[in-house]
DNA sequence: TATGAATGAGATTTCATTCAT
DNA sequence: TATGAATGAAATCTCATTCAT
């Protein structure tokens, strides 16, 4: 029984190029991954794929997009709703996440932002303005509601909300490369990094 | 007897060539960089280039070597010579050197590692053993010296030693991405940072 | 019953496609051309197209003679109705005739048939037989009346009637490639042409 | 005895290559024509080519380039040197010049143009300022030489000197495509054109 | 009929590497 | 040593043509 030659489905069609892009490119790298080989892992012909994404850069910009998006809108949707006060939230949804992506796709992500962003500036520039502008908004958000409770002082975290994500960089980076060396207790680090900011930020209840 | 001043001299060869490699990887990134670009910024022929370096991937790993080896020495002469505190180091020439990685040509040498180096097992096999492990010893060795001293207390930062590095690659990582869109003050980062991880190990001295 | 005004019909299909291929092929050239572009103008999908004609190749042949025809029954029909004196047919109809020509569309297919012929010899061949060889008969046609009339004597003219033809194409590949440059009065060209023929082969009458 | 896979010949090359690809295109024309087709032909790898011409664009305009420029010099050269009298010049010199053209190689170079030129105005734009304008400009002179020695008196011809040249096109077109058809003794069109446009312009001398 | 998603052969171009000189 | 002309494998991209729907 012949395999039908054509699948007909183009709907679908460009989420699963840019997710055989997306592991394409986690393993060699944008520059050393070949066009064909993501439309091989697509089970689709180069011809499809360029049918889809203009160039090979376009393909690129897809993939962070198409990744980074609807993970984006959950996280922030869940820092909305919550009602627990900042120190909660800080331990709570927020250490989850910290502790997730260095575990998860998004940390090939991460990988190809700081190779390939430089080349790719109006990528940077979305990237800018829908993921880290937001993320930086929504910690201060986090903070103010913090000091407004009377949990938090003002401190220097204020000037420099990026102090908590700083670790989730660092711990992404080193399970990227020395992992065969040293793991790296990724959880524990967050957590460790957590405790000393929050330490140094809480008010006294004495 | 003057050598002639605009003679090349052998020995300087390979230097000259890694160091114009690594102006070039920094502009371009590794793969598109291409080695004849190399040779013409080092003033030599593509055929001399390749006596010195038998592949693109071998000038490559040599750039980094080159690039960390001297630096890398004489930070560590500056630990082992110091009678500092255990504070003082870190707030002295620990602090010192990591306001300056930001600003140094070393924060191509840190992208170039996060983008090529899954490529090159051996290169972060290199990296590790001759640069991390050596550093995190290092700094190990004050927090051990900070502790007999009495300064500090035990923490998690005994077993995270890289909670203090972490916000090196970050601001340098950041630097290189997102400066055109909001700039970082990566010595106030830098030192915030260590503010908070001092005030949470130090012994209470009242 | 009037026919909804909007509404193809089947039969002028494979027309309105050479006509849109014809536009296409004079702006950009047959290889240049691509088939989906073809098919846009005429307001039909790729898949039609290829209903009506098999190849690209096949196209371009239909392009040829669809154009070609219709034209070319109406210019022998005035030939051979006409009872004018060989000379007030060659200053009047025939000289008209070659005026039109670089102006209209025919000079694409000019282009077209010197660009693309030598690849088509089965379309030559057809060229060759419906459209040349027609002409000149009709040309020599004419000039036999000229000399049965005591018009004309026989000349080189009766051996090389192209020479009446020649200006033609001249005149539509200097307007083609040349006009940015230097206008050609294709007019007063063609006029002046005949001029030198007629008075040379012109019998006197003094 | 192994021959050798390399032959430095820098100087050569680019000549080579040009006359390869004007072998190449006078069969299959300009786009129908691979790069490495030409390779081949010079016998030198598809690379090297990219050497010496960015694109293939590059390469057909160095082929027209390349293969006009030495022939008009002689031929320009030639005009200026003679002392012939306009009609000897034009039936002389002029004639067997316009008699070689439609069977030399320079036949496929017209048709190239044709069909390529509107696609390369800049190509275009060379070959008027290079050869039509200073071959126009050369019949001119002849011309007027003609009208102060009392030979011709003043005709359309001084408005349009394209016609002498116009039955070159025409039977070099003619060749090109319907000679397999009917045979055009190109000699004699060329000759009887002449003495067609001698005898109108020429002053009595009775 | 009619569509346009899908194919795949093939075209141009690049560039690390070699090697005659 | 030193050069840079030359190679050739491979990468990106195009487009005529097919065929499931």
């Amino acid at each position: 029984m012949a395999k039908p030659r054509y699948r007909r489905r183009k709907e679908d069609r460009p989420a699963e190029i840019t997710d055989a892009a997306m592991a394409a490119f986690a393993e060699k790298g944008y520059a050393a991954t070949r066009v064909e080989e993501v439309a091989k892992r697509a089970g689709v012909s180069k011809g499809l794929l360029y049918l889809y994404f203009k160039t090979k850069e376009d393909l690129f910009k897809a993939v962070i997009r198409n990744f980074v998006s609807p993970r984006l809108d959950a996280l922030i949707g869940n820092i909305e709703d919550s009602d627990l006060t900042a120190e909660q939230f800080l331990r709570g949804p927020f250490l989850d996440f910290a502790k997730t992506v260095p575990k998860s796709p998004a940390r090939i992500l991460i990988r190809l932002m700081v190779a390939e962003g430089p080349k790719h500036p109006d990528l940077i520039a979305w990237y800018w303005e829908n993921v880290v502008s937001k993320g930086l908004q929504a910690i201060r958000l986090v903070l103010e509601k913090g000091v407004q409770n009377g949990e938090f002082r003002r401190s220097a975290l204020d000037d420099f909300p990026q102090l908590l994500i700083s670790p989730i960089l660092f711990s992404t980076v080193w399970t990227t490369l020395f992992d065969p060396h040293q793991k790296l207790d990724t959880d524990g680090f967050m957590e460790s990094h957590i405790d000393f900011v929050l330490h140094s930020i809480k008010v006294d209840k004495t």
